[in-house]
RNA sequence: GUGGCUGUAGCUUAAUCGGUAGAGCAUCAGAUUGUGGUUCUGAGGGUUGGGGGUUCGAGUCCCCUCAGCCACCCCA
């Protein structure tokens, strides 16, 4: 009989998640979607399953080979969804007319990838996008930019890097050199440069690609431009020999960092890096990323870019956007390395122990009346002894139990116990318990105990 | 998907040339029944990821498979 039983477990690259991991994914998706609104993006939402011909020829070939896709029970070819942006494409080519221009959108959903797994790499993650499409003006550039450094900043990072570029500049250099149909070998090898060194770069370069020695070192020398943001720029200006195209990308660059800087992000938190190419092959302007500064091999936690075309392939309209996502997993999961994460497993704050038998009633109802009052309390669902509710309360992470027995009862008032410090506090117990919500609303919570999850 | 490394109780891990698994933490239960996170005692929990093979005998060797990590690839 027990040799029947099916092993419990999870596919390779899909996760269960316990409460107190939970409990930091939901925070990280309270802030995002707070951060968003506050710029005015309104939530959508759109099916995990489409028609395989919406999906396929997207992305790269790669992202095809990666999709999950079947044959439904009605015989239709269907695809899982592998990032937000392609039935963002989809919804806009067909809700357009409705929604008019510029549509700014939040998503915040689940994709599926089926590629190999990695350190903060799933075939199930959860990516929290947000877009501004129908405009081409570099205001939305500029959000873009600003919204990643509000977001991190609110989920508690600071210590990160923006990197911007512009698929312009790096496609008008390229066109300089007569390679421009080359781009994608070159921009592949020049993206192994955070990695590797120059040589190995150079030597990709020219085997991937029809570039010469002379040209593959000419391409390095200008990505390799350093300084300020503001002298990288002078110095691709020179180097750019009055190439229009160049030129517009290295203008569109200076407006989006003026920007950021007047919209309040520190200089420093922004870097024009002319080498970072990644991003989907339908970028065409600023494109986006973000590094942990203590973490930066598990890649771009934000990344995103603009495009001149998003529904093309579904429409004559011709919608352009730029805008950027958030890759959750791959945040939590460095954030867990870092050891950033607090290890709470209960959204309450306040644990009502169950300490006199015969006051059940009391119990219940000092609870309902705190949570009209808009705090969540737990009560302890039986009345075991004292010691054992308060070693439960510590390790979910309560901040406060309420103790209340005859000695309390009688003298109308509770005694409130911070877990933290150990502190009774008796407070009064009104019919309402107006003062103990008052309370426990005036008492700002303790900081979270050391104990991670 | 390709190549490499790893896999012992929930977690961290011990086991000498192959001789049938030990511990710490955690969990649960107690220590004259109103106070936890720092004590003491006890208990449960492992066919050593799973399957097959070699052997008198395998956690230890071989093969397959599953999962994790690293590189390539790609990306959040």
């Amino acid at each position: 009989m027990s040799s029947d039983r099916i092993t419990p477990r999870t596919l390779k690259g899909f996760r269960d998640f316990l409460p107190a991991a939970m409990m930091q994914r939901e925070q990280i998706i309270d802030t995002a979607k707070q951060v968003y609104r506050s710029f005015g993006y309104a939530p959508i939402d759109t099916p995990a399953l489409e028609y395989l011909e919406i999906l396929t020829g997207k992305g790269s070939d790669e992202t095809d080979r990666q999709m999950y896709r079947f044959e439904d029970a009605g015989g239709r070819q269907v695809g899982m969804r592998f990032d937000l942006t392609v039935p963002l494409a989809r919804y806009c080519a067909q809700h357009i007319n409705e929604l008019g221009t510029p549509f700014k959108r939040y998503h915040i959903a689940p994709v599926w990838r089926g590629e190999n797994t990695h350190r903060g790499r799933y075939r199930e993650f959860m990516q929290c996008d947000f877009d501004t499409i129908g405009s081409q003006s570099l205001v939305t550039d500029i959000e873009v930019a600003v919204v990643i450094h509000e977001l991190l900043n609110q989920i508690g990072i600071s210590d990160f890097t923006l990197r911007i570029n512009n698929r312009q500049v790096l496609n008008g250099l390229l066109e300089q050199l007569g390679l421009r149909d080359q781009a994608t070998p070159i921009l592949r090898a020049l993206d192994k440069l955070a990695k590797t060194d120059a040589e190995t770069v150079m030597e990709e370069m020219t085997r991937q690609s029809t570039a010469t020695t002379e040209q593959a070192a000419k391409i390095l020398s200008l990505v390799q431009v350093t300084g300020t943001n503001g002298e990288i720029l002078d110095q691709l200006e020179k180097l750019a020999d009055g190439h229009e195209a160049t030129l517009e990308g290295i203008e569109a660059l200076r407006h989006v960092i003026e920007g950021t800087q007047a919209a309040g992000v520190a200089q420093d938190a922004l870097v024009l890096d002319v080498s970072i190419a990644r991003g989907l092959d339908y970028y065409t302007g600023t494109i986006y990323e973000t590094f942990l500064n203590a973490l930066p091999q598990i890649g771009s936690v934000c990344s995103g870019g603009r495009y001149d075309n998003l529904t093309g392939v579904y429409t004559k309209q011709e919608l352009p956007g730029v805008g950027a996502s958030l890759g959750l997993d791959r945040l939590l999961a460095a954030m867990e390395e870092l050891g950033l994460l607090q290890g709470h497993r209960t959204p309450a704050k306040l644990l009502v122990t169950f300490f006199d038998r015969d006051r059940l009633s009391d119990y219940l109802k000092i609870c309902t009346a705190l949570r009209r009052r808009g705090l969540a309390v737990e009560l302890f669902p039986e009345p075991k002894k004292l010691g054992q509710q308060l070693k439960y309360a510590n390790r979910q992470g309560f901040e406060y139990a309420l103790i209340a027995g005859t000695q309390e009862f009688e003298g109308q008032r509770c005694q409130i116990k911070d877990l933290s410090t150990g502190e009774s506090h008796n407070v009064d117990l009104d019919e309402q318990c107006e003062q103990l919500a008052n309370w426990l609303q005036s008492h700002s919570p303790t900081p979270a105990s050391e104990h991670a999850g």
